[in-house]
DNA sequence: GCCTGTTTTGACCAACTGGTAAAACCGACG
DNA sequence: CGTCGGTTTTACCAGTTGGTCAAAACAGGC
């Protein structure tokens, strides 16, 4: 057994850490079936079984991921409340979606990853955790509807899409770029103008 | 050498098609790493011998997917042409496009795949085909603004939006499923009309 | 029923994979 | 100094992986 429960070092939380960024780095690059232990223990600069005296197994670090993530991805989400104006609650709640993106692309990889090889370790907390999230949300969004405040439109769509929109630009990064041209471009500002107008056009009544 | 080029016989034809079937199910399921001889051998019904005897290598069974692809892939947006009503030629791609997550989502995640893990494989055609082809559709957005047709957007970017909002529906299959509930639901329908009045309410002067 | 080219198989291999065991190392503290 | 917990390394293992090869089985035209 690892890392007991005595005190945790300086050493552990310094190592934990290192793993936890190069898996994320490995993970969200090649999927979990696509990454190996040796890479993820190469690129945190240590030996393989040190790794495995941190974390018990390879399935063991990439829950730690997972786990970690599923809250700070849906905060902005939880963020998104019935107070003040409904049309600057959406679009606050894409621009802080699109700030993730960039700010942190591989966190969204790594997610997305997961979602398109089937869930298989995370498939409860979307029909658990997350569709209760998004159906209370919808809920908000109709009651803005009825009261005439924003367009008509389907809630569980507009979340899809508010999404769809975002995370784009993190998971297919390569594609926007090789089609913007250079690769010194930065597309963020760009793409915030463009999602507030699309939003704007659609929920104003 | 296999397939010499005398002529493609019955049993060839059978078998390649059976193949790459197969191999589009498990590559898009697992990605190019996650993905095993063996398995794409067994789901095509075949020894793992057997199916080298047709492909040179795992590589060369994904090259022929990606290949037969691109160019499908592409062909609705080929077919946006400048004639006729703009916000109808707009439509006709998303709807094109939507049809095609829906009746062909094995290929839209085996796309997905490649772009989020870096596009290792087929980042040239992005920057070569991909981007001409869409700095000329962005030209034509261009005119229909320029004509006042439809709304001030950014063409580039209002490509990308359709691709997102399409492509979402399939690669994020299982997490449109569980948030929408039961698996009995179909979300396309919906998902059409939303994505018709998002794009009307977008591109409406 | 034989012959020629195609297809399939079984046995095999070297490299890689996730993971283990035990010994060696290291710094703090008595 | 010694020793004790935490840490790291070395050596190793069994299972899997992509791929090869020679020989066997099979087709179909004559």
């Amino acid at each position: 057994m690892q890392r007991p429960a005595r005190t945790i070092t300086r050493i552990q939380r310094k190592n934990t850490a290192a793993i936890l960024d190069a898996a994320l780095e490995v993970f969200s690059a090649h999927g979990f079936r696509g990454a190996t232990v040796d890479q993820i223990a190469k690129a945190a600069g240590l030996s393989k079984p040190n790794l495995l005296y941190y974390f018990p197994s390879k399935e063991a670090i990439h829950a730690a991921l997972l786990d970690g993530l599923m809250e700070t991805w849906l905060d902005p989400l939880r963020a998104m409340d019935e107070a003040g104006d409904p049309l600057e609650a959406v679009l606050g709640y894409v621009r802080r979606k699109l700030e993730m993106s960039r700010d942190f692309p591989r966190e969204s990889r790594l997610f997305a990853n997961e979602i398109i090889q089937g869930a298989p370790r995370i498939g409860p907390n979307l029909s658990g955790e997350l569709k209760e999230l998004v159906d209370q949300k919808a809920e908000v969004i109709r009651h803005w509807i009825e009261d005439g405040k924003i367009a008509e439109i389907n809630p569980h769509h507009l979340i899809f899409s508010i999404w769809a929109l975002t995370q784009h630009y993190a998971d297919f990064d390569v594609q926007v770029h090789a089609v913007l041209g250079g690769d010194h471009v930065d597309p963020y500002p760009e793409a915030q103008r463009y999602l507030e107008t699309l939003f704007t056009r659609l929920l104003t009544p």
